[in-house]
This record gives structure tokens, C-alpha cells and sequence, in this order.
DNA sequence: GCGGGCCGGGG
DNA sequence: GTGTACGGCCCGC
């Protein structure tokens, strides 16, 4: 037996046998230059929760449809603490196999927490956080369970004991972008004709390289016969290079698309995984996500539609838009004539595909820490994270939490649930049109953080909301008169309060801190806490959400209205006029004569 | 004012 | 994979 420490890229499972075998994938030490690893974990088993109607009548009905466990339990359901049967099966396969039946039983009320992926749930029940550092205690794995090429130089380890947080360093990650360019005189290029021309890497360790059949003397450019051989050196340098992360732009939707069918036509094997497999692709409703076991492939695009808010999110604009600087452009559809060019304009078309893969890859630098602050604080793959709304961020937190405080989670809506909830909308924040003209000596008000202020203040929360109550044992809301309760503390209002309080002692500790490094560490990690604060008040509005409450973000857009409308009738008492207002704050001009 | 359909990025 | 999902804008009625 041996003790190891790793940092925790991504997590899946694989069946042997008629069983599920949780696979995480890691990296040791934590400085971009360790082994990759792969622990395998035989020992956990998928279980749903039964709300029942006879506790006893239902064990029995259970009884018969041959389980492996069923247990009772003591759990809370927004607050209010119950007795549920836990059913534990063999392989998660079987959950969407028997639930079914199991919901049809006639002493069955509901049943919970049925559709949550088994990986997911293996993080959630460990206390385990992607992108940070675990301790495993493990042996060598036996051959014929995992067997993955001798020569990729990944070690397959079997979980022999504990597996915990080890520490919450940030940790050092080689991450490699890639950028191909592909010939296309017909505009938009057809993956069955037209042939990849360069395929340029670079990464945050110093590797800059375009690989091309160009003979050319620049310094980056790596010479290949042809096409099949330029993705076959593709593949043998990401071996070599072996990053954590792979990123690109739009690289879900075209570049890893493009390599696949190239590859396939080629006959080039795409063995990129850590564990030798090759690249994948997993359909997530309209889009497509390209996936490489053992590293984690991040699309900048969506990251870059996600925290930034812009006309349009192309490259260039997106890189114009953080560095202040314009990059050099060549138009789409030019493309195949800078390639059938002999001279200079096939070395612009050179270096333009290396300056893509480098903007990438400062992009990367520059955007990825958060969406990793993210990750450790949601405590789900790095690869989910960076494919989630917000709300989806928010949803997965809440359910980390819930499991913490013993709380079953709430079911995601039906499809008439969601129909019905669709059409209403909670009333929005208060607008007052801007006073025509130009203003000078403007002020501006604003209230720090005002939902979640709101939702801790008024203990808004879907747990707490009663439909009777003595008025002074209740938050009762200006308009609609939403009435909850002050005590207990609620279970989303706790949690806000929890990351709120966090947030101020990281940025106490950014103030206190001597070294910029770990300033900029603390400041991305307050960030990430604010953000997650911020987008916590819709869970409550939107349609989808398990904790859904229209009369919670009612009530909380009305006292917002409430305290702006308050805020201003005072200020100008002192002489600050109102001349526009949204929602969290106002401009006034100030004006000695009213006072 | 609405519902349905299309598009985004990439070359 | 215990998965099937966005949101804004345009168009035609």
C-alpha cells in the first residue's frame, strides 16, 4: 500500500463485470510535470431516495424487485425532517432501468435524487473537489481491470483505502491551445474534400509550433510529407507535452470535429487520453462537446460568451476586447489563397496561425482561473463547469450543500411543471427612465450585492415561505405580502450568508497579503464567490431549477424596489435629484437649491 | 404581440 | 450516460 497525492482532472466510470468502476484521472505533484495517474475505485455503489407513503408497506412492495440494499434514513426536505427508504443498486445503469417501476409502486409517494450521474454523485458523497489536490491510499492495479498501452507511461493505481482533500493549493497546469486552418476555396471547407493545412500549438510552458508541409524558414514552422503525418506528429507531440488542459476557440464545434474526420479518412489513430483512448464526443443538446480522457478540453468560446458581454465573440474581438490591441486578420474566406500563394502571403498565413493558437492561449491565461475557482468551489468537473450556465454552477453547488446538511434534493421539474413555470416571470427590478439632456457633477448610488443582501436579510428561501404566520415572526414582502419566516435560517439563505462571509475574509486576507501572486489568487477566488452569490437569487426564477420559487423572486425583486424607491426619496432630501435608476443603483446630480 | 425558426463561433 | 439542455433576434402572421 502507498499514499498518494494528485490533482484531480476529470472523473468517469467504466463497467467490468456487472460492475461500475469510478476512474479518476490525475496528475502527480502538482507543478504540470508529474505522471499522469489514474486511480480506480471499485467500492461505490448508485442509490436513489423513496419518499413513501407506509414506510413498512413500502419496504415490502420494494422487497420483491430484488435490490441490493434498501435502508431507512432520517433526512430533511426543505427543512422539515422525514424517514425516506435509501435504495442502493448494483451498476448506475439500473437507475433509469428500475425507477420507473419503483415510482409506479402504490406506496410509493415521489422518489429523489434519481437523476444524478453517477460521477457526480461519487464527488459529492468523498467530499472530493476537481482541480485541487487528493490523498489516495492505493497498489498497483492488476492488468486485465484497466489495461492501457505500456508506452503512454500513465500509472493505473486501485483505491486500497482512504480518498480525501488533501489541500486547496492552487495547483500549476501545463495547458496547450490548439488552432488548425484548413483549405477551403468552396468558403466554408467540407471535412470530406478539403484537407487540413497547419496545425499550430502552443502553451503556457514555451512550446509555439505550426506544423505544415510548408518548407519555411521561420523558427516554428515543423516540416511534414503530408497531411496524415502532420496529425500523426499532433498526436505524438500532445504525448510528449502531456498537458492538463486543452483548449481552443470553438474547438468543440470545429477544430476537434475537423481533426475526427480527417483522422478517420487518414486512418490516423487519435490516441490523445491519458489512458490511450482516443478523442470523443458527448452531444449535449445542440452542441457538441469534444472530450480527451485524462486532460480536460476547455472551449474558450463559451467561457468568453459566458463572463463577457459583447456584439459579437469572435477572436479577434474577444482578444480586442481583453488585451486592448488588434490582432492581425485574415479574412475566412481568403484563406486557401494565402495557402496558394508562394510567398509572403503563405508566411502572414504562417504566422497568423501561430498568433491564433498564442491569443488562445493568452486568453486561456487570462479567463481560465476563474472558471478553475469555479470548479473548486461547485466541486464538478472542470470540463461540466465550463459547459454550465450559471444557474447550472449554482444548482450543482446547492446540491453539494444539500447532501452536507442531510437535505434531500428537490426533483427537476416535469415537462408540464416546466411548461407551466415557462409564460410567468417574476416581476423584474425597479427602472426609472433617464432624465433627457446632458447632466454634469453626476454621483452615483449603488447597494453592494442587493439580492443576495436581500435574500440573508429577509431569510428568503423556499423553506421558509409559509402561507400563514404572526407578522412578527415573519419577512413580509412590500408588494404581494410573500410572508417568511425568521427563524430558522433557510437553507439557501445560510448558504449565501456562508459564501459572503468567505468572500470577506479572502478579501481581508488580499489586503493583508505581501506577495502579488498569492493576491491575484485571493482576488480570483473572491471573484468566483461573487459571482456565484450574485447568481444565486435566480435558482428562484428560473424555470428549469429544482429549488424554483416564483414568490421567492417575487419578494425579492419588490423589497429590492422597495429600498431604491426608499433610497432615492432620501437622497434628494439632501439634494442629490435622481436622473436614471436601474434595479441596484442610481445617477443623481447634485443640486444645492433643494435642500 | 405572439410563436416558430435560425444562428452563434470556426475556415 | 442516474444525460437530450440556450438565448437573442428576425420574420411572418
Amino acid at each position: 500500500m502507498e499514499i498518494k497525492r494528485m490533482v484531480l482532472l476529470d472523473i468517469d466510470y467504466i463497467t467490468r463485470g456487472d460492475k461500475a468502476v469510478v476512474r479518476l484521472f490525475g496528475r502527480e505533484k502538482s507543478d504540470g510535470e508529474g505522471n499522469s495517474i489514474i486511480v480506480l475505485d471499485y467500492g461505490f455503489k448508485p442509490y436513489i431516495y423513496v419518499d413513501p407513503h407506509n414506510l413498512e408497506q413500502c419496504h415490502e412492495q420494494l422487497d420483491d424487485l430484488d435490490l441490493v440494499q434498501i435502508e431507512k434514513v432520517e433526512m430533511k426536505d426543505l427543512g422539515k425532517c422525514k424517514e425516506f427508504l435509501k435504495v442502493t443498486f448494483n451498476h448506475p445503469q439500473d437507475v433509469p432501468k428500475l425507477r420507473d417501476k419503483i415510482r409506479d409502486l402504490s406506496q410509493v409517494k415521489e422518489i429523489r435524487e434519481h437523476d444524478i450521474p453517477f460521477y457526480r454523485r461519487y464527488l459529492i458523497d468523498k467530499g472530493l473537489f476537481p482541480m485541487a489536490e487528493v490523498e489516495v491510499e492505493v497498489k498497483k492495479a492488476s492488468p486485465e481491470i484497466c489495461s492501457i498501452p505500456e508506452d503512454i507511461g500513465t500509472s493505473v493505481m486501485e483505491l486500497s483505502g482512504q480518498i480525501q482533500p488533501f489541500s486547496s493549493d492552487f495547483p500549476d497546469l501545463k495547458i496547450l491551445s490548439l488552432d488548425i486552418e484548413v483549405y477551403n476555396p468552396q468558403g466554408m471547407p467540407n471535412a470530406e474534400d478539403d484537407p487540413i493545412i497547419m496545425i499550430s500549438l502552443s502553451s503556457n510552458h514555451g512550446l509555439r509550433k505550426v506544423i505544415s508541409t510548408v518548407e519555411s524558414p521561420l523558427d516554428f514552422m515543423e516540416r511534414v510529407e503530408n497531411e496524415k503525418q502532420m496529425l500523426e506528429r499532433f498526436v505524438a507531440i500532445i504525448e510528449e507535452e502531456n498537458p492538463d488542459i486543452l483548449i481552443g476557440y470553438n474547438s468543440d464545434n470545429f477544430d476537434f470535429p475537423y481533426i475526427r474526420d480527417r483522422a478517420a479518412i487518414l486512418d490516423v489513430p487519435l490516441t490523445i487520453g491519458t489512458d490511450g483512448s482516443s478523442l470523443k464526443f458527448m452531444k449535449r443538446g445542440f452542441a457538441n462537446a469534444a472530450l480527451v480522457k485524462g486532460r480536460v478540453h476547455v472551449d474558450l468560446y463559451l467561457i468568453m460568451r459566458r463572463y463577457l458581454q459583447l456584439d459579437r465573440y469572435t477572436l479577434e474581438r474577444v482578444y480586442l476586447e481583453l488585451f486592448d490591441e488588434e490582432k492581425y486578420d485574415i479574412p475566412g474566406d481568403e484563406i486557401h489563397q494565402y495557402w496558394d500563394d508562394c510567398g509572403s502571403k503563405l508566411e502572414k498565413l504562417c504566422n497568423y496561425s501561430l498568433d491564433d493558437a498564442v491569443a488562445v492561449t493568452k486568453i486561456g491565461e487570462k479567463m481560465i482561473p476563474l472558471t478553475l475557482e469555479l470548479t473548486r468551489i461547485v466541486g464538478q468537473p472542470f470540463f461540466d463547469v465550463a459547459r454550465m450556465a450559471t444557474g447550472q454552477q449554482v444548482e450543482w453547488y446547492l446540491i453539494r450543500k444539500a447532501h452536507e446538511q442531510g437535505e434531500v434534493v428537490p426533483n427537476k421539474p416535469s415537462s408540464s411543471q416546466y411548461s407551466n413555470r415557462r409564460g410567468k416571470r417574476a416581476a423584474g427590478g425597479y427602472v426609472k427612465d433617464p432624465v433627457k439632456g446632458l447632466h454634469e457633477n453626476i454621483v452615483y448610488f449603488d447597494f453592494r450585492s442587493l439580492y443576495p443582501s436581500i435574500i440573508i436579510s429577509k431569510n428568503v428561501s423556499p423553506d421558509t415561505l409559509v402561507d400563514e404566520c404572526n407578522p412578527e415572526d415573519c419577512h413580509i414582502s412590500p408588494e404581494g405580502g410573500y410572508m417568511f419566516l425568521k427563524e430558522p435560517a433557510g437553507f439557501v439563505p445560510s448558504i449565501i450568508g456562508n459564501i459572503l462571509n468567505e468572500r470577506v475574509r479572502l478579501k481581508t486576507l488580499m489586503k493583508e497579503s505581501k506577495d502579488d501572486e498569492e493576491k491575484k489568487i485571493l482576488n480570483v477566488q473572491q471573484e468566483a464567490l461573487k459571482r456565484l452569490a450574485n447568481s444565486m437569487y435566480g435558482v428562484y426564477g428560473y424555470s428549469r431549477f429544482r429549488w424554483y420559487r416564483l414568490e421567492c423572486a417575487d419578494a425579492i425583486t419588490a423589497w429590492g424596489r422597495d429600498y431604491i424607491k426608499k433610497t432615492m426619496v432620501k437622497a434628494e432630501k439632501f439634494g442629490f435629484k435622481p436622473v436614471y435608476a436601474d434595479t441596484d443603483g442610481f445617477y443623481a446630480v447634485y443640486d444645492e437649491n433643494i435642500t
